[in-house]
RNA sequence: GGUGAUGUAGCUCAGAUGGUCAGAGCGGCGGACUCAUAACCCGCAGGUCGGUGGUUCAAUUCCACCCAUCACCA
């Protein structure tokens, strides 16, 4: 056994503006595998995490909601981290970048970079929205492309031609805010001098021995210049405010990376064994990894070691980025279905299966992984069910029912059982090098392997000629040895199931060399399955439920209770009926103008073979007020009115009592 | 537009400093078996290794260009 090792691992921190999705736990889960690995050889290996959560867009999208960024955030937050929990993703700790320890760090991070001159402040030009009186990132101005002329295109980039120009250039240029002309505007920002980091950027790249992939990028970053960068953002920002100004913010992804740190401090404050200085320090000997994905390696091997080297912290001992997902070979799509939310995943199908596909196309580049929907129900079903766990149901029964569940007391092949044992080193260098498809292939070789040992022996034909029954009992021996050992290589990947496999095996805990020494003369319990098969049709229901046109209600998911949080993002007003007229076109609508308090507003409602028109005006009903606005085929319905029952003529609108005003809120 | 990565059998992917490098698993086809969650075992698959040029005695593997996909452009 090597050397104990004291490791911290990190995932990107998941910008909790929206629902975790299959995307998502390519990081998580690739991160895990490596962690769980890195217990089971018996290191002390420390798994943190927290939710990004600052910048504009969670600012803009919780006001949109008319809730705190912190309550939006939050209830983001209590998704992934169910999510994460029920995918068997083990964070030692899981905390969020809007704490006391982040800011505590971030400030005092910048406080060491300004007294050593490696910030200044610059007077630059941006866009502004006088309506909303804020500035403008660039992805919230639209307008014309002014390269090839394509309309309502992002002010950083068009996605017709794919130029790149500034907000500036854009014809037509809109906020999306407001829906106002921008203006330029002045304002003093904060710049990082990274452009005096490159020497010792360039070192900290040659040690963290990083894949040729990403030195190739940072290669091509090196050749066009270092450029200094921007680390202030004006109010009003959700963030943490810089120290000495009164409008001024830390840019979201300065304080993101602290928030590894800040993770783990407060963890260290839990656990009275744990330093945070013996981890972040210069002259640790403990060693740090960022699992990352390859859209962010900027930040995370140019602006984050440098800025550590310049605050008076360790750099990370490497960086490891991974690729994108896509979904039957595409980008993922909510109109095709293959935009999967992880509840959605769980609500259907097994997460160890993801685990195991995922694991069987991971390595250690930045290339794509594709899953691909058929080839995922025929990988589980036949490496999973029909290779690996069927060599434990084979010899299970024989010798449950002939030998009282117990094992003999030596293996009959003790050659074959060496060649499973001594993979052990090349399979753990595997996961080492995150070459998790090539663990993967090396495992199920072995498991074909025990599966053509049983063949060739055949203990269903030795068990009818009773003096060959002992051989029967070493046959079904060796072959679960064999199925053991092969289950503590996969611990990693499948760990609920590996924990139903040791509880059969009547064991207590695994380590890795655990594999390499046979479980011997010990009493088994009755074998149950330990996995069943995916069939076509639950992976069909979960496309479908994924489907766009066909959205799953939040509150639908299987999960079933919500938070008080939840709820009240939902702003159910009182409405007065003003206006109640029929569509041209349409068979079951009516549109319906309603006096909300402070405004009116048109809603599109499914009522009409229930209700008369005119019959409604005056009426109060509820409506949700918040609801994103739909464009219809014959207007925008901004709102949903709330009424129970089946549908066509049996639809009965929700009205309060007496008393109830437009505009009051219902809670 | 610039830069980088990728493009190998129906599907998912391996592979080589240029010459037994054209492969695996799945699917498909044929056979065998019946212990096992119709699982397992044996045999069969001929894809111009994205396209076009070039270098070479020889290229899928090197070079150039082109096409497609993905990412980044702070």
């Amino acid at each position: 056994m090597p050397q104990k090792r004291k490791i911290l691992v990190t995932s990107a921190l998941p910008y909790v503006n929206g629902s975790p999705h299959m995307g998502h736990l390519v990081e998580y889960l690739q991160t895990d595998i490596w962690v769980r690995f890195q217990k089971l050889r018996g290191h002390d290996c420390i798994y943190v995490c927290a939710s990004d959560a600052h910048g504009t867009p969670i600012m803009l999208k919780a006001r949109e909601l008319g809730i705190t960024p912190e309550a939006l955030t939050e209830g983001y937050a209590a998704e992934f981290t169910n999510d994460f929990r029920d995918f068997g993703i083990e964070f030692d700790n899981y905390y969020t970048t809007h704490s006391p320890e982040n800011q505590a760090l971030v400030t005092e991070m910048f406080t060491v970079l300004r007294d050593n001159d490696d910030i200044y402040t610059k007077t630059i030009e941006q866009s502004y929205d006088e309506k909303e009186g804020m500035f403008l990132p660039d992805r919230f101005v639209r307008g014309t492309c002014p390269f090839c002329k394509t309309e309502d295109q992002y002010g950083d980039a068009c996605e017709k031609c794919s130029k790149t120009y500034t907000p500036a250039d854009l014809i037509n240029p809109v906020s999306v805010i407001s829906g106002t002309i921008p203006v330029r505007r002045e304002s003093e920002h904060y710049f990082f001098r990274l452009s005096d980091y490159g020497d010792r950027l360039r070192r900290w790249m040659s040690d963290a021995a990083l894949d040729k992939n990403v030195v190739a990028k940072l290669d091509e970053w090196f050749e066009a210049g270092l450029q200094d960068w921007d680390i202030s953002r004006d109010a009003p920002y959700f963030g943490f405010r810089i120290p000495g100004t009164e409008d001024k913010y830390f840019y979201v992804w300065l304080d993101a990376p602290v928030g590894y740190m800040a993770s783990f401090k407060n963890l260290c404050e839990r656990r009275n064994n744990l330093e945070f200085d013996d981890y972040w320090r210069p002259g640790s000997d403990a060693e740090v990894y960022h699992f990352i994905g390859k859209d962010i390696m900027y930040f995370h091997t140019l602006f984050w070691p440098a800025v550590l080297q310049g605050s008076g912290f360790r750099t990370p001992t490497s960086v490891f980025a991974h690729g994108f997902l896509t979904v039957d070979g595409q980008k993922m799509s909510k109109s095709r279905g293959t935009f999967i939310k992880a509840r959605t995943y769980l609500d259907n199908l097994n997460p160890s299966f993801l685990r195991y596909y995922y694991a069987a196309k991971l390595g250690p580049t930045i290339e794509d992984i594709d899953l691909n929907l058929d080839d995922f129900i025929a990988r589980v079903n036949s490496d999973l069910v029909g290779k690996l766990i069927n060599i434990a149901s084979r010899c299970a029964g024989f010798i449950s029912k002939r030998f009282d569940g117990r094992l003999a007391d030596r293996l009959p092949d003790a050659e074959l059982f060496k060649e499973f044992a001594t993979a052990s080193e090349t399979i753990a260098a595997h996961y080492e090098q995150r070459e998790y498809s090539k663990a993967m292939r090396l495992i199920m070789a072995l498991a074909d392997k025990a599966n053509r040992y049983i063949d060739d022996n055949k203990p269903w034909l030795m068990i009818k000629d009773e003096d060959k029954l002992g051989d029967v009992q070493l046959v079904c021996t060796q072959g679960l040895n064999m199925f053991r050992s092969l289950m503590i290589y996969l611990s990693p990947v499948i760990p609920a199931v590996a924990d139903d496999a040791r509880a059969f095996l009547n064991e207590d805990r695994w380590l890795w060399q655990d594999a390499s020494s046979p479980l011997l003369d010990a009493a088994l319990p009755k074998f149950k399955p330990l996995l069943t098969r995916v069939e076509p049709e639950q992976v069909q229901r979960m496309v479908e439920q994924s489907r766009e046109s066909e959205p799953v209600p939040e509150a639908a998911t299987k999960d079933d209770t919500i938070s008080i949080d939840d709820f009240t993002k939902v702003d159910l007003r009182i409405a007065r009926i003003e206006k109640a007229e029929t569509v041209d076109g349409a068979d079951k609508l009516l549109a319906l103008t309603l006096d909300v308090g402070d405004s009116t507003r048109q809603v599109f409602a499914g009522i009409k073979a229930a209700y008369d028109a005119q019959s409604l005006v005056g009426k109060h009903v509820v409506v949700v007020a918040n609801l994103a606005p739909r464009k219809m085929r014959f207007g925008v319905s901004e709102g949903m009115v709330l009424a129970a029952g089946p549908g066509g003529e049996d639809i009965f609108l929700l009205s309060p009592d007496d008393g109830a005003e437009p505009g009051m809120r219902v809670k």
